[in-house]
DNA sequence: GGGTAATCGAGACGGTACGTCCAGTCTTATA
DNA sequence: TATAAGACTGGACGTACCGTCTCGATTACCC
């Protein structure tokens, strides 16, 4: 866990405007990657709520001021630890998205991997909190969303827009409407719990999106 | 503001079981109404991360035990006041949602009508920091959906099924799906701001809903 | 326990100065006897710091303001039961200090039964803690010591009289002085436990305080 | 004010048995001293039953846990403040007890300036609480009466020793006992205000003890 | 014997202080 | 100079009681 090292510590995300940056080639990889894997593994145990500042640096056996010279709050620390996660996950970079040719089943196979992330707490528990604390804190959300969710959004407009110019796809398709209307609705049960999350319903989506609700119905 | 007259206090957000609980019937209407306004003055004033049980007190003019007393939270006391400021917009129950017989022209108004809500910090600034909340606080959000949330869902979902009903969209509609697939692109963006929220977008995702991302054109 | 039957209501030790005093004519003699008894067997249970108003009405059955109404601070509770108390251990009004000609003898046997009861916590504990209160609040020390001291000093300056009369002290004999030299010391190891309290301690103190008292007049 | 540099850290006057005792090494003499001054100022303004913590904290411009880590009550803290203040007036150790040869005029001087430290509410004032707190609270009297009393005790012990060894004092004289009786009554009239407390007072009341214990002997 | 006025049990209320937890800063000693 | 350790100021937490203030339900006196 936790990989690439030694990225260029939090680089906006805090308020602080640090009163003078620290010297980040002197700094411990070790303590680092410490801190990531304790600020994980303690926001699965208590949650994002009870997750301290403090805690995680005594999880760490960390000084609390190595985190505060690094960081400027514990969503930044659990953001770079969420980027870490992910980047074990993918470590040649950025992840692949399928292209088989097949545009639903590529989306399919897509969502139905997402609907397994988001029931691995392991997984969803960071993010989770991560998306809470931005919806509040838009700074923190900014760097959210461009740091772990763009790049995302960005493989499925890619993988929409090779499909639209196979022809697969109207040419005046709006790629980014779309890829919301495949992942919003994905997010939003996620979040709010409104119905449980399953492959059929991923595969209901894509087939909805890709169908149209009335597709068809009315023009007959 | 504040209105309808001291409903039951706060069953089931907390954790706590109350010990002995109190006598609703001698509860100080006027206390509640002003811990109410106190809190929504306040999630606008300061955020909801910066809003404390000890300030909303204050400010109501209240022993912070008789807030303790009738809500676990502060999430809890945001919940009940963002019902109590629905409730006063729409006193004579729950809102009409529009049947002119033209699906689209009616989920466009709503659908416009909501981003307006949604750009007026004054009503989001709870919703969002309810969203958030209850993202994380499990118990919370799940009162928290079904007291605001799912009463709003349920009428797009009167809505369309009137216009199954009507012929305007097949028999076959998944009706759940297709309110979530308005909801949820509008909520994501709102929550995520990946994107800025328009009356355009909000009346091209109800095209793209209704017509289908690619409807007809693979047929073809 | 609880004997007479409904005294003046707490004449004087109070600041409050009640608004509008009440009917003492009305008083429910049942609640007073369960207050004092409350309150008796609470300090005895917790001790006086951890005696609490609200605890006295709990745990006599009885609203908080039937405590308010009647005296004006745990204290004055206290004190009111400890004269029930110590009233009803001697029902026939004063208790009579024993006069058998023998001056030491009969001291020295007042004297063992102070250590007596002073070893009894059931009777110290209120007492102690009416000392200790008194102390620090001039108000209710004067009450104290007026009601429960005096009426012991008086005694004691009663009986030192007789024998000065009788010729067995010098006839300038400070009477307070004297009683304040074997009450003295006396309730110092008491307060301060700088040591233990025991009958040989009482009676070499009267021997002290009679041999120096009388010195003068055997020499001649 | 507030002399002897870090001393131990509040031996045995706290039940909490603390979970980590913290570093006395680091301790911060600046807090310290300003607690203890503070404490002795407000004990001085509202008394000790209207002290607090967040009082002295407050005035002592620190934090309360500042308070709570070195101290387990307000009594202990005045405890302290109260050694400090005496180490302070005596800065060479203990307080030297005259010995001009002449037994009663010594004991008459120390007991004149005692009177008058009574009279003193800046002086009597946390000694009549600690007094008081220590009848109810055994632990914090075991320190209070070792830390405070037991030295001056021995001073009075220690002189009539001398005195004895003159041969001014029976050989047989139970010092202790003599300590107590010279000190005992002031104590209980300056406790329980049953009189005043002048210098008249403890003049006479050093003829008398020495009077009596002396008497028998100065016949032969 | 019904009217009425007070006390009573109960407990909600506006407050104050408690003792704890953590945030974020600062200091000290290692390495 | 970055670090582990942890003391510091400060502020909010949630709890415990304070003393005051309604509430019916008795209860005792007066008409």
């Amino acid at each position: 866990m936790s990989s690439s090292p030694l990225p260029a510590p939090d680089a906006g995300t805090g308020p602080a405007a640090a009163p003078r940056s620290p010297d980040a080639t002197r700094r411990s990889d070790r303590s680092r990657r410490a801190i990531l894997d304790a600020a994980l593994d303690l926001v699965g145990e208590v949650g994002y709520n009870k997750l301290t500042i403090e805690a995680i640096a005594a999880r760490a056996g960390v000084g609390k001021q190595t985190i505060y010279r690094w960081w400027s709050s514990k969503a930044a620390v659990l953001l770079d630890a969420s980027l870490a996660l992910a980047g074990d996950a993918q470590p040649e970079g950025v992840w692949a998205f399928p292209d088989t040719g097949d545009l639903a089943a590529d989306l399919k196979s897509v969502m139905r991997a997402t609907v397994d992330e988001f029931a691995d707490e392991r997984y969803a528990a960071p993010v989770r909190a991560l998306t809470a604390a931005g919806a509040t804190d838009p700074e923190l959300g900014a760097r959210f969303t461009e740091r772990l969710l763009e790049p995302q959004l960005a493989l499925y407009e890619d993988r929409l827009r090779s499909a639209r110019e196979a022809g697969q796809l109207p040419p005046d398709t709006d790629l980014r409407l779309t890829v919301e209307m495949l992942v919003g609705p994905l997010t939003y049960r996620w979040l709010m719990r409104t119905a449980p999350l399953t492959h059929a319903y991923a595969e209901a989506l894509v087939d909805a999106v890709l169908g149209g609700a009335g597709a068809g119905w009315d023009k007959s």
